[in-house]
DNA sequence: CGAGAACTTATTTGTTTCGAGCAAGTAAGT
DNA sequence: ACTTACTTGCTCGAAACAAATAAGTTCTCG
């Protein structure tokens, strides 16, 4: 019985890439990242034991390509979250959109900040990359507060400081979230009571 | 040749536990948990590629080992900074020993926090360990606020919100520090300007 | 123009190496 | 002699890569 499916073979790849990347988000979330094998992957996906050693080359690859198929949505839903605002808009834009996408998309955050935190683990081949993401947030916060036509120049003259202290605050909430799943609203809390905070220091 | 080493039993035990704790904190810090091998432990530790799976039985309960042994000897030190302190006294004792701690002896803090955030992966064994860690830092800290005389009862009502920011905020802070060790100054900063804003929201 | 061959790429299966985990053996202490 | 710390042997599973097979694409020729 022939299995020809009637696609390119881009078309056959960017299938299997998608039916990997969805069953390693399974994978991750299930068992972690330690516990993920490309030859799990494979077969979740619906191919064979070798496919994602031979299209990945190695789980930390997978990894990658998880984290960027991932995290390029992610940050699309909070570019389009913030798009054009700044000051305490953008911030609590942004902090309802973080805290609906771990309300909404639970499996795709799951990962992608699993990820994220692996990727301080020594030897992660995913740090380059996140730290770019870092030096973008930072940036993008940076930008809102010095745009923002209501925020007094001697809050302007700190919002290097106030840019570290929320990406860091946003960070330690996101790992609560990770740590307590189902404590949806002290996760929600955190995310209140920061935008509470960030709205009173950028007045 | 004897390589009798007249120690007990227990003394045995005990000096090879050292000995392949140090060595398993060199090879997280090196490595990552992913790439630390039961066989290296041993072999690293000047025993055989055995003994570190006979000893913990499996890699999860070698860093539960570890995490328990490192994290103790944490704990006593910000235990010790912060006796009998409230208030932004016993914040800033806190995060400057907790700087302190990150410039003294980074080897073990490195492993500490690599397993800390290890923790929030799926299927991982540390995580209820780290939960109680977590508790008992929420509580230390609304201990703090709410048992100092100069704080205002205000601010005493809003003592779990702002517990719970600081907390996340320093798990930021640690996870910069991690992706950015050679960033001193950065964690510094980041260290001072939470001290700051601790103490402008305690007033 | 269409069929089939040649070529390229996607996917599968085979094979080797390495580490975990446990059993069996040896060394050191009681 | 007995018990416990440590070592070595052995089996199995996964990674990584090679070899093989399947599916799609392009070219050639009747």
């Amino acid at each position: 019985m022939s299995l020809a499916t009637g696609l390119t073979q881009a078309e056959r790849t960017e299938r299997s890439d998608q039916l990997m990347l969805e069953a390693a988000v399974e994978l991750i979330n299930e068992r972690g990242t330690r516990g993920t094998r490309l030859k799990d992957v494979g077969i979740r996906a619906g191919y064979s034991r070798g496919l994602a050693g031979q299209r990945f080359g190695s789980i930390e690859n997978l990894f990658a390509f998880v984290l960027r198929r991932v995290g390029d949505e992610w940050l699309d839903h909070l570019m389009q979250a913030t798009r054009d605002q700044t000051g305490t808009e953008a911030v609590s834009r942004a902090l309802d959109e973080h805290y609906r996408f771990c309300v909404d998309a639970p499996h795709h955050v799951q990962t992608f900040y699993t990820l994220w935190f692996e990727s301080v683990s020594a030897g992660s081949e995913l740090a380059d990359h996140i730290r770019s993401i870092h030096r973008r947030r930072h940036r993008d916060v940076l930008t809102w507060i010095c745009k923002d036509p209501c925020i007094r120049d001697e809050v302007k003259a700190d919002a290097d400081a106030i840019a570290a202290q929320f990406c860091s605050t946003v960070i330690g909430i996101v790992y609560y979230w990770l740590a307590n799943p189902e404590d949806l609203s002290g996760t929600r809390a955190r995310h209140e009571s920061l935008k509470r905070f960030m709205c009173e220091r950028l007045q």
